[in-house]
DNA sequence: CGATTGTCGAGAGCGGTGCTCTGTTTTTCG
DNA sequence: CGAAAAACAGAGCACCGCTCTCGACAATCG
């Protein structure tokens, strides 16, 4: 048929075949039920073999848990940029649902993510822009809302009269400021600290919430606690000023 | 020396220094690395010696996350009772940085605790008054704020002006007001559902930012992340209108 | 007090796991 | 075509949870 080397494509093959039976044994019985000597039996091969695509159970797992985080942002940033730049609190609730629908439908996946991270951890180096991409549409959300004065500036800084962050937490968020719109963008045009502090804060917030959904802690108090979610969003966005 | 039953004596002590070598084993490599055999080499017992004192692995864990659970609830109600009923945002703090210093402090059996549930997991019941010990302590707070007029009542309901609460989210919030206050104090002096839901959300502000913390993803943001969650209390109370 | 009963602990063993090593087969390339 | 390289299968090691059986001890009863 083709003259292109068969082996790399075997290969490829295989790696996606060893891949799509993990990942569907995690989302039936969890990690620890991830085995790679199931998955091995599942596709017909003999366990030492899958090593010489994965050089460990634990690789594999790295590897699953990689694509669920970009699963799960392209959800959100897909959610996100389906509204209008300008409506903010549309922008946060699209955010938040689009994260929460996505946890829900891959409880498994989410729990790697953003649940007690595995043993041997190690997100490659989580700055803001490659492991934490829901955050960076967050901070973006917020500090927009800040520079068009769209925020309760004041109430955020409330918190500042008596106990005002130390000048290093200052600095720390005007790095990060700096890190997400560029330093040149914002050194003209500033982001006040407290704002990004608030972003932060609305960043947790948003994987609380989803964390106590899906994990269930809400089952005691809502049956339905999609209603809550959605409307802790808005109460949340209220709360902000965001507007 | 007694006459009481030797055996029940001994028992009592198997059982602890099993639970004292699993929680230390727990502690020291995670819930993956606790195996019945590693805790009965431990202590020099044979590892179907065990199975005497506990069915299963799952029920070892099971125990240490009960006592895991009854520990940090202990540590919190310790730190709020210690701070005057009236200084509502001193509540709040002290609450918040007591659960995060025990979280930091074990934080594998933490994460057995708010992290993702076990596979077979199963919280008693979890009404709000066993497993929620500490959501019982927000909720207080935020209840006695509301009564007292010391929350910024009108933000919290800017939300509802254009999407209001569904009238059984707000029938299931004063459910949760008349289980925490009594029927009849809630009957009498009821609580506005919005300050509940802002309690609730309060809650999951809490263990979402410990969580963040305990878990290291405010690690790339902060090279101290305490400091963030103290300013981050401090903010969210005054968002909240808490005085 | 002596015999019975019930608990406790040890050991062997089953099926499972991650992972390594040793060969054998198959593909690729000089 | 023949050599080098890659892929695979099988056996094996150490560990795990858990079960079963069997001897030893304490607690209880006649």
């Amino acid at each position: 048929m083709t003259a292109a080397p068969t082996r790399a494509l075997a290969r490829a093959a295989v790696s996606t075949a060893i891949l799509d039976s993990a990942r569907r044994h995690l989302a039936e019985s969890g990690p620890a039920a991830l085995s790679l000597r199931a998955v091995a039996r599942d596709i017909g091969m003999a366990s030492s073999a899958v090593y010489r695509y994965f050089p460990s159970r634990d690789r594999l797992l790295e590897r699953l848990i990689a694509d669920a985080h970009d699963a799960m942002s392209a959800a959100a940033e897909a959610a996100e940029t389906a509204v209008p730049r300008d409506d903010l609190p549309g922008r946060w609730t699209a955010v938040l649902t689009a994260v929460h629908g996505w946890a829900r439908a891959h409880p498994h996946e989410y729990a790697l993510v953003y649940g007690t991270p595995v043993p041997g951890y190690r997100p490659p180096d989580m700055t803001m822009d490659d492991a934490g991409r829901v955050g960076l549409l967050i901070v973006r959300i917020l500090q927009d809302a800040a520079r068009a004065g769209r925020l309760h500036l004041d109430a955020l800084r409330a918190a500042t009269a008596e106990a005002p962050p130390s000048d290093h937490l200052r600095h720390e968020l005007d790095m990060l400021t700096a890190e997400v719109l560029g330093a040149a963008e914002a050194a003209e045009n500033p982001v006040p600290p407290e704002a990004v502090a608030a972003a932060v804060a609305a960043w947790t917030h948003l994987f609380g919430t989803v964390n106590f959904s899906v994990f269930g802690q809400y089952d005691s108090l809502f049956c339905d606690s999609d209603a809550y979610v959605a409307f802790s969003a808005r109460q949340f966005a209220a709360l902000l000023g965001l507007t």
